[in-house]
DNA sequence: TCAACAGATTAGAATCATTTTAAAGAAGAA
DNA sequence: TTCTTCTTTAAAATGATTCTAATCTGTTGA
């Protein structure tokens, strides 16, 4: 397939580098994803938006693809409500407001916060990661 | 009742204080929770706990009591997985460390840590509570 | 002291997000 | 093509949490 004129060109590229095939339904959802800015969104809300865009994806499909999508380091999940998975497509690091009262998640930049004092782990672990939530309200 | 001798007399002071009937159940639990430190609870643990303490509790009680905990401000929700919710003895301002491996949540001191520059939150809004979790593994 | 009421507990059903199953379909290699 | 491997899917299963509606218990004021 000549990846230079047709319009999945790009996420086709992007699949085949990370090692998944470039389904029909895995083409479909990277683009909604990927070119479209950074997003934050639910197995749900995506389910809905490719229907909108006439894309047929069962909603297992949905969970499978933000799962490998994550796993292979093209997005991350986000844990801010007790019952629901954020996917995010922005693996920079970066932190989140979360909208209490819309359930909107908003990057805030990496360099627009920053963790004064990172405590020494405790001995024998190692940091992985840190998440900062600034909940908010309207 | 005399609250001076009796070993109930703290958590039946704080029960009366915060509004909630001193049933045995509440009493039960607020002694396993308030009288062995700082202490991070998922409701199944909490459950199986009781049990051990020869307290019979329903676990739909156990969800109750710790909703109601959190609501009144005895305690306070922490979400960090998708799927569990935990519940967080110590109400001060802290933090925590989130054992990947162990599940398990570790305070880090208010004074241990520190949100270097804190955002302006956007337009309309009001921050309602930050949280930082530090995840690690072994 | 106790009846009466409001509030609390509970077993079991329901809900909701997510995962699993296993069967049918599609992509890649040759 | 043809074969193999991976993928998708509907439907069932899972697991945490909440709800329902019946029973029970704490409180209060006669
Ligand atoms: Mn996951
Ligand atoms: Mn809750
Ligand atoms: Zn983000
Ligand atoms: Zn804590």
């Amino acid at each position: 397939m000549d990846s230079t004129v047709r319009p999945y060109s790009q996420v086709y590229d992007t699949l085949r580098k990370v090692g998944l095939r470039p389904t029909r339904q895995r083409l479909g959802l990277a683009r909604l994803l990927f070119e479209n800015g950074d997003r934050h969104v639910t197995a749900e809300q995506l389910h809905a938006e490719a229907a909108a865009a006439n894309l047929r994806v069962s909603l297992a499909t949905i969970y499978n693809t933000l799962n490998q999508f994550t796993g292979v380091g093209l997005m991350r999940e986000v844990v801010v409500e007790p019952g629901r998975s954020y996917f995010d497509t922005n693996t920079t690091d970066h932190h989140h407001f979360f909208h209490e009262d819309t359930a909107q998640l908003q990057d805030i930049p990496g360099d627009a916060i920053s963790v004064g004092k990172v405590p020494e782990p405790p001995a024998g672990t190692r940091v992985e990661r840190v998440d900062i939530i600034v909940r908010i309200r309207g």
